[in-house]
DNA sequence: CGTCTGGTTGATACGACTCAAATTTGGTGG
DNA sequence: CCACCAAATTTGAGTCGTATCAACCAGACG
């Protein structure tokens, strides 16, 4: 068994929390809700960075879910092109219910060194089976989720450069809050500017001058991993964005998105 | 009451069936199932040409489920920008479970003259509950739709305009056929430039110009809203296209998708 | 200390956009 | 059946955002 996860995480979360937080953005479970979820991840593994979790092709066997780290979802053009087609943070499931499918039509692979918890259908049933709150949840996980992979749509359709990148910074940003990795516009930031050019479908030097555009006017310091969002209102405002995609106004939420 | 549809409807198959054709590609239905399926799209509406049936911000109560013509999803940007994020042709359901979400963070208009069928949550769980075949081809159903939205991310992202209008109509062409309502390479195709180009964040000018290279070559006809893919393996072959994510290889699979 | 990855800079090219106008198509009413 | 109108398509000319190609630099690592 490989040693624990090094991935620098300057908060005072375990994975298990992540996840917990996570559904309960949007339903309040109770403490046997959260046993039977900490049961549910009881199975995982550690993958290094740039590694498959699983590729295009594969037999789906699990439900995936990101306890530690960061991964993304990626397409690959026979001509060599790539998009990142989705992120993950801690907390996200990766494909509820995707072992009806026969084989995957695309990759999932390590940003960071990445723990993630696999689970098989049976405890995914045994999970949800007379737990309607977390069975809620896990179909409010999922409906967001695809909102957020049409906002992306959106995002790459419409908007420019600038606009785009902002967006994705602040979608992150407050997606890391949302499980408590995110604090005062400060997050862990892993991605190279190559993986923003793969998810924002620019080149990896427009990337790197739009960067020093958004640092330029003051809208965001970038380094070493780490993003500081300096100026949370301007950032939503050049990047249109709108929180209502993601969902954060239930019952359960409690966390402030701008905290 | 409105007088029945009057979009053209070249092939000689009616709503439910299209309904079922879209399952029974993912699962073999009983006479029952099938039965069920018709009573839950008893209730149904008309929707007009470029009408919101729900729009950005309403609250979902029902589950949508086209059973004649076309629809679409769309996100509007402050500055007035639209992106289709999504079409619906007949068969296709409009997110399974989006009563659980409190507003939405989209519109849906129809594009022709639209019938929809309206299932209330309630109904939904009467159709689920002791069905598992149509359990799990309502799960196969959104797990393809989000697989579609993915593949829409990285054609927006990484192909150019020829090869992403290519692949849009390769992909409905097949959407199409799935359901009885395209053969020989020709279908059905309502969709403007104007459409075109919003689905595809290009300009209408530009898709114009495109669209004309795709005839150049000898790969298409498109007038009077009708489509015909002259050469179908050429359009694959330039568009890339990888007909893995519509996961078409299933049990109750019985179209060829070149038929 | 050399190598590698990630970030930065500069010069140039091109795909797609913009704006503006003309033409065609389809629908409507006289 | 034709006249008319609005919507959709087409064309042309000029511009701009982003890509491409090619170096170069900094820090991490073995």
């Amino acid at each position: 068994m490989p040693p624990p996860t090094v991935v620098s995480r300057p908060f005072l979360f375990s994975s298990e929390q992540a996840v917990a937080s996570k559904l309960e953005a949007f339903a309040r479970l109770s403490a046997d809700d959260r046993f039977a979820l900490a049961e549910a991840t009881h199975n995982f593994r550690y993958v290094e960075p740039r590694r498959d979790l699983i590729s295009e092709g594969d037999k789906p066997r699990f439900v995936h879910l990101v306890l530690d780290g960061w991964a993304c979802r990626y397409k690959q053009l026979p001509d060599g092109k790539r998009q990142i087609v989705s992120l993950f943070v801690p907390g996200d499931f990766c494909d509820i219910n995707v072992y009806i499918l026969k084989a995957m039509d695309h990759s999932i692979a390590a940003i960071t060194r990445l723990k993630v918890a696999m689970i098989t259908p049976d405890e995914m049933n045994a999970l949800t089976s007379e737990r309607p709150r977390v069975t809620q949840a896990l179909w409010w996980h999922e409906l967001v989720t695809t909102a957020v992979q049409r906002e992306w749509t959106l995002n790459l359709g419409q908007r420019s450069a600038y606009e785009r990148l902002a967006h994705l910074l602040v979608e992150l940003y407050l997606r890391l809050n949302v499980v408590g990795r995110a604090h005062d516009g400060r997050c862990d930031f892993p991605l190279t500017q190559n993986d923003l050019a793969d998810a924002t479908g620019l080149t990896a030097v427009h990337v790197n001058r739009t960067l020093q555009e958004l640092r330029r006017d003051g809208l965001i310091e970038l380094e070493r991993k780490q993003l500081h969002i300096l100026d949370m209102p301007r950032m939503m405002d050049v990047s249109m964005f709108n929180a209502n995609y993601l969902h954060l106004d239930h019952e359960g939420r409690h966390l402030d998105a701008n905290a």
